[in-house]
DNA sequence: TTCGGGACTGTACACCTGTCAAGTCGCATG
DNA sequence: CATGCGACTTGACAGGTGTACAGTCCCGAA
């Protein structure tokens, strides 16, 4: 007779080290190699123990995902409560292995709703506390009139640092240190060094 | 014996139907899709046909590729010699099916390198065009000294746009709205209406 | 010492993938 | 009429995928 199927056990070491697997294994081969069997043999283990921790890759992807996200939220609280939370902002939205880990969640999402689901609600949040710290650094300087709302600051952070690592994954460079220089410079005038 | 395998035949009726059935593929389920068997069928006919007139799936894929970005090329083309390029050029970026249609690239760039070599290429090349484009709307109206640089212009509009049809992938919405209306109000400097 | 249950293994299924080799058909040319 | 060749079909290969289920092992409690 079988059995629990350890689906539930969080602090099971073998799942553990299945989750550790597939996060490398997303960092460094990217989600075509995001299987099974690939991502059981890099952690040392058979790959039916895959399916004995996990219901579904459905369900391993997102568990990663999660962590992931759970690991970026203190890196991004880190930053935003820094003394110049936007530069810190700006600086973990270009650390560029964060940025291509999500890009392979992007391409994962295609073929996992639940993941997608995850990505709204964790991009969503993330947002959200973006734009209120963008918010309180206005009011901490007193700027009544800046260059752009806090909302379209928020995006633009992300869109840039993420187009700019989509473009370096095909070797484009073009324009990518004006871009960057101009961010950079308009973040300047919310929080000037 | 066998067999020419219409590699070259650019013009082959059957060849070409493949590549639009692709192209469909590609758009409407995106690159999970995208395999010679689905390709085939959606064209109606045998799956090793797709062998018969591509060497491989790499081939096929960058020969679909190509004909996007000539497409591309003339709606580009016409952005950029319309009245106010600036506008036409941001409308051409946000238009989600060709946007999409990039997203789906990027996924499939992970597994063909040929087809991250075009990529760069093009895109290389695109962004070339509409840094021209900016610096002769700034010298024709006289604008000395612009809000930012023509590379950092161009390099957001197609940032920013990208960056909202992947979040739309996953129902994010927060920010959207202003992030469009400020590139749209950064692009009335240059151009107004 | 028996027993139960959690952790893991062996084996297998059905399906899908890219790719290939050989054979067939039909038409146009000699 | 024969030949040849391009277009297409048949059939298959080796490998990969997610997933299931029964069996085995071991250890701790009774």
């Amino acid at each position: 007779m079988v059995a629990n199927r350890g689906y539930n056990s969080t602090s099971a070491k073998t799942r553990l080290r299945l989750i550790e697997a597939a996060s490398e294994i997303l960092d460094e081969e990217g989600y075509p190699a995001f299987t099974a069997r690939r991502i059981a043999s890099r952690a040392g283990l058979k790959p039916q123990l895959v399916h004995y921790y996990f219901r579904s890759m459905e369900d391993l992807v997102v568990t990663v995902f999660k962590r992931s996200s759970a690991n970026y939220f203190r890196l991004h609280d880190e930053a935003l409560s820094s003394a110049r939370p936007l530069h810190a902002l700006w600086r973990l939205n270009c650390h560029i292995p964060e940025a291509r880990r999500m890009l392979e969640y992007v391409a994962l999402g295609k073929i996992y709703p639940a993941l997608r689901a995850e990505m709204r609600a964790s991009g969503e949040s993330f947002r959200a506390l973006q734009i209120e710290a963008i918010e309180n650094v206005c009011a901490r300087r007193g700027i009544a009139n800046p260059p752009m709302s806090a909302a379209s600051l928020a995006a633009m952070m992300s869109a840039v640092a993420r187009s700019i690592v989509i473009e370096n994954n095909v070797a484009m460079t073009v324009g990518h240190d004006e871009i960057h220089a101009f961010v950079e410079a308009t973040i300047d005038q919310y929080d000037p060094g």
